[in-house]
DNA sequence: TTCAAATATAATAATATTATAATATATGCA
DNA sequence: TGCATATATTATAATATTATTATATTTGAA
């Protein structure tokens, strides 16, 4: 399993903009870099500084076409975690009930008087 | 559904280990501050103002209970999202079968010759 | 063998995030 | 009323992340 470090990495890795969209696109499948590049409106050697840190944690790898790179998807559990993403929750979880308990007390009775 | 700068704010938001470390707890059922902060070794202040980003972000509530503050979970999303980020991921995702397709051309028999 | 295309690397400036330190507020109790 | 407890707020210094700019590398083709 991976560690608290790890997971804090993994996430923070994904949160930006034009990560989560790269991701987005390799979980339908295979893409080269100037594929990628069509739709993302930064620079080449942005894309370029995206993708390799991408791959330094994992997430993805490359192989060599001629002159292309093309990039895919290694780590599994990045589709799970894009498609929680855009879930669509309606209802917020369920407030606490009456007497909840903490390690100092119970509410309300046993706090207040 | 959560657009995606909303998805990204999220994912930065959980991705710091003091935040992650109080949705772990909260998941749990409800805690006040004092609680969080037996087990968070960082300062008062500074848990105050996790919890009040967590606030901000729409992801934790509390109510009060007199001079106690009790934070409890209100965005459905997280349980799943930490569940899944300790889920046990064995293999890596398969690699590209042999003839990936891009916008330009086919691998490898179109390309290469 | 030179050239252009495709992509990567490195240095840096701009910006955002974080923890710290100091102070403030609110509540219950003596 | 006055004090201690529980928690929040604000300003700021330290650090990390990001995009930009300039340059480098690799490969296939003319």
């Amino acid at each position: 399993m991976r560690s608290l470090g790890q997971r804090i990495e993994l996430l923070k890795v994904i949160a930006h903009p034009a990560r989560i969209k790269i991701l987005e696109e390799l979980v339908k499948g295979v893409k080269c870099v100037s594929d990628l590049g069509e739709f993302l409106d930064i620079s080449q050697p942005n894309i370029s500084q995206h993708l390799s840190l991408l791959r330094t944690f994992g997430i993805i790898d490359y192989y060599q076409d001629g002159r292309l790179r093309c990039y895919y998807l290694i780590d599994p559990i990045i589709p799970d975690l894009l498609e929680i993403l855009k879930k669509d929750y309606r209802e917020s979880l369920p407030g606490p009930s009456c007497c909840p308990v903490t390690k100092r007390g119970t509410y309300p009775g046993e706090r207040r008087r």
